[in-house]
RNA sequence: GGCGCGGUACCCAAGUGGUAAGGGAGAGGUCUGCAAAACCUUUAUGCGUCGGUUCGAUUCCGACCCGCGCCUCCA
């Protein structure tokens, strides 16, 4: 069965066929890089990565674009006050979001940015004017003529037909035809940062980079663009609008909207108290793969009630799918296959792929998987897995992987990265105890502990239970939990 | 005001016109030198409220209550 997704355009679930065979083009609007991310911006980039690593999974060959928006009237205003160039402050923001997609395992798409395309987008705006649907006003920023395109709402269903110009608005103080008109190119106000172009010196306005940077990468028409909701309108609708008026061809097929989030049932505000930087929340010790479980776990149309009880819920959860995947690692299992286990991998694998089919239903995917855990784990305790059921069942998990990126183990590194930046920013009080001993159990290495687990299974075999028991508190305490089973002695970073 | 989404157990959260997935937490138990891990049992006659349609509704319809989003640059 194919993709079902759902299409702001149409307000309905579709199927999901791209214009070419095999091969999917998707533009996703990226970040503007003036700040840290919240964890809001990443509910939107994962339900997106998501989108992409299922696409992936199911044979398509992904084409996955996305914009850096590195100039913008916030930008402007913050780097002029902290003295700086707008390439030097957008840098920086554009490096710390990168590392924190890459610490939520968002795998990167092409970036493109604004600031790289400006003379494109001056023709853009030149090619609209020669058609009389951009307008020049008379300070030298230009206007899109919305009254040029009379499917100006669809996407957000909105009716435009009964706003009159000039009827209800005194378009005069706007410079501005009509109230309702969006700047595709802003002239330059004195002191700042502009470009000189064709049409004369200013920035692009923030619809028209996605419009001629997607199109660039993509061409004029393309499979899908995404956005989180508050995109729909006026972002995307007018992106629409310059796109289609200059191509006369359907811009995007698809409209993939992720839903915002509420932090402990509110919205989240500065305000309230409940915003949160992603690197906010590995400060207070939570591990990445936390985050993003959670992030990934309700389906991206439905709101998502970010709690902290949620985040400690979500890393038992990883850690439940962690010790799973260690007990198949474990070895030691009698030789043969049990036919039960065999379809219990393959039936997963199968529900698995039907919930994200169904416009990534990742609980249910979840289900599938967790489903298969226990059951695996009652063969397990009873005997009843055998060497050769291992591979399919590791396969599977596998399969969960690819999409949700949690169960490979890299949040040590990745906390002692946050630790690291804490220092350097003099945040060094902003250091949880969680945080702090996550970063310690990365000086231990790899070799060191299995070392003391040797010396551990040593001291054991001679039942010398205390000396055993005192080198599994020495590594308790440097962040590694050490198990003992029926099968062995193994580890893992708390 | 216009348009749209949602209200499911202690918490998070799927889902269906025919009798409630999954995870977490709690309780009891099994296993175990100890500790973990794991497994088993248990926790919603109930799915915001009130009506209606139906043999049957949590699922469809209506009203109401509550929460949330968009309505010019917030993912």
């Amino acid at each position: 069965m194919a993709l079902r997704l759902y299409n702001t355009m149409s307000a309905r679930i579709e199927e999901f066929h791209p214009i070419r065979d095999h091969e999917v083009r998707m533009y996703a609007c990226g970040p503007t890089v003036y700040d840290y991310g919240h964890i809001g911006n990443f509910r939107t980039f994962i339900a997106v990565d998501l989108l992409r690593r299922f696409l992936r999974q199911s044979g398509y060959k992904v084409h996955h674009v996305m914009n850096i928006t590195d100039v913008d009237d916030r930008i402007i205003h913050n780097s002029a006050r902290d003295g700086l160039t707008v390439q030097q402050y957008t840098a920086k923001y554009e490096k710390v979001f990168l590392e924190d997609a890459a610490m939520i395992g968002i795998e990167e798409p092409i970036l493109v940015r604004a600031t790289e395309h400006i003379p494109e987008m001056a023709n853009f705006v030149a090619k609209l004017a020669e058609k009389d649907i951009a307008y020049r006003a008379d300070d030298g920023s230009y206007y899109f003529r919305i009254s040029k395109f009379p499917a100006y709402g669809r996407l957000s269903k909105k009716d435009f037909s009964g706003i009159l110009d000039g009827a209800r608005v005194d378009t005069d103080q706007y410079d501005k035809d009509s109230a309702r008109d969006f700047a595709l190119w802003k002239a330059p106000k004195p002191g700042e940062t502009s470009w000189q172009t064709q049409i004369g010196p200013g920035r692009p306005g923030w619809h028209l980079e996605c419009s001629v940077m997607s199109m660039e990468e993509l061409g004029e028409s393309f499979d899908l663009h995404a956005g989180g909701e508050d995109l729909i309108f006026p972002h995307h609708e007018n992106e629409i609008a310059q796109s289609e008026s200059y191509t006369g061809k359907t811009f995007a097929r698809f409209w993939f909207h992720a839903r915002f989030l509420l932090v402990e049932g509110e919205k989240m505000s500065k305000s309230l108290g409940n915003f949160f930087t992603l690197r906010d929340l590995v400060l207070k010790g939570y591990k990445p793969s936390s985050i993003r479980y959670l992030l990934a776990s309700v389906p991206y149309r439905n709101q998502l009630n970010f709690t902290f009880d949620g985040l400690q819920q979500a890393a038992v959860s990883v850690e439940r799918l962690r010790n799973f995947r260690l007990r198949l690692n474990a070895g030691g299992f009698a030789s043969g296959k049990n036919p039960a286990m065999q379809s219990l991998a393959t039936e997963t694998i199968e529900k698995m792929r039907a919930a994200l089919d169904d416009d990534l239903n990742t609980a249910q995917a979840q289900a599938a998987i967790f489903e298969m855990v226990r059951q695996a784990n009652t063969a397990f305790d009873t005997g009843d897995i055998k060497k050769d059921d291992v591979p399919p069942l590791l396969a599977a998990l596998e399969k969960f992987d690819e999409i949700f990126a949690v169960i490979h183990d890299n949040d040590t590194p990745k906390m002692k990265q946050v630790f690291d930046w804490a220092i350097a920013q003099g945040r060094e009080k902003d250091i949880s105890p969680e945080l702090r001993e996550a970063a310690q159990s990365e000086q231990i290495s790899d070799a060191e502990i299995e070392t003391k687990i040797a010396d551990m299974k040593a001291a054991r075999a001679a039942r010398d239970f205390k000396k055993s028991d005192a080198i599994r508190a020495e590594l308790a305490e440097a962040g590694v939990v050490v198990e003992i089973t029926k099968e062995g002695i193994r580890w893992r970073r708390k």
